[in-house]
DNA sequence: TGGTGCGTCGACGTAGTTTC
DNA sequence: GAAACTACGTCGACGCACCA
């Protein structure tokens, strides 16, 4: 049974939520908090939560400082929902690694079949021993910051500007690092490569904004960082096993 | 433990073709 | 004509051996 927190600051949609799904049936026990924010994380720190979700109807901004504020002392799965559509929402949510983003209307399907995608990322054995890793691996704070601030360049560029090339040795580079040392770390690390790893973040951006947008592929692919639509094509569909066009018809399907 | 050099191979860019 | 998709040559990331 995973522990869930779900936050909201509207008690009639935040109640509607609650009762959408059937969480215990899900495997879930819900804990739902209408508190304010400085609240929220004195919960977080008291009891241990499997995944945040927070309902973005009111909250707006405030629930994207507390995505952040999240962010800032835990890797821990966050779905929002509720929210609009507005593009620069769900790209700055795409920018703190929310795991999903369901705009108004939120359908109980949708919701659903969100909640079994994260139960499934925290059964994962590849969630379980990065989670250990984390915890328990004696890896020096040094090694540690700088492998941070290599997932945080990517991150970071993969938000701030379109068609940005980033490549291992430009970080080094700039981090000072050989670039040789720099992938070795990354992969002792973080249990894959540094491609790996840029290319997990490229694709889950361009699955949600395929989902929760009507941009165009070529410019789903551009937002991500592909210069060339083909290698997006190649990439997407050995990451997803479908092209890019048939995942959007199957997400707008469901 | 932190760092470098170098060979191999996959990622990416260029230039196309196909489909609607 | 625009968007979707493919083939192939070039270059950068990875992995390993090695050094301090």
């Amino acid at each position: 049974m995973y522990k869930i927190l779900l936050i909201g600051s509207n008690k009639h949609s935040t109640e509607a939520f609650r009762h959408m799904v059937d969480w215990n049936q899900l495997g879930f026990c819900l804990t739902v908090c209408l508190e304010t924010p400085n609240s929220v994380m004195e919960l977080f720190n008291k009891d241990r939560f499997s995944f945040i979700i927070i309902n973005m109807t009111d909250l707006k901004d405030k629930g994207l400082q507390l995505c952040e504020a999240l962010r800032k002392i835990s890797s821990i799965p966050i779905l929002l929902i509720g929210g609009n559509k507005d593009f620069q929402i769900i790209r700055k949510a795409l920018n703190l690694q929310v795991n999903d983003y369901i705009p108004d209307p939120v359908n109980p399907t949708e919701l659903k079949s969100s909640l079994l995608l994260i139960k499934e990322t925290l059964s994962s054995a590849h969630y379980k021993s990065n989670t250990l890793l984390h915890l328990a691996k004696p890896i020096s704070n040094q090694t540690s910051d700088i492998i941070e601030k290599v997932k945080n360049y990517v991150n970071r560029s993969l938000n701030e500007s379109l068609s940005k090339k980033i490549t291992l040795k430009e970080i080094a580079d700039q981090l000072n690092y050989n670039c040789s040392y720099l992938s070795h770390k990354f992969k002792c690390r973080e249990n894959m490569t540094f491609n790996e790893f840029l290319l997990k973040q490229r694709m889950e951006k361009a699955k949600l904004l395929l989902e929760k947008t009507d941009m165009k592929i070529y410019e789903v692919a551009q937002e991500v960082g592909y210069v060339e639509l083909d290698w997006f094509y190649k990439k997407f569909k050995t990451y997803t096993g479908v092209n890019a066009n048939k995942y959007r018809q199957l997400a707008g399907s469901k």
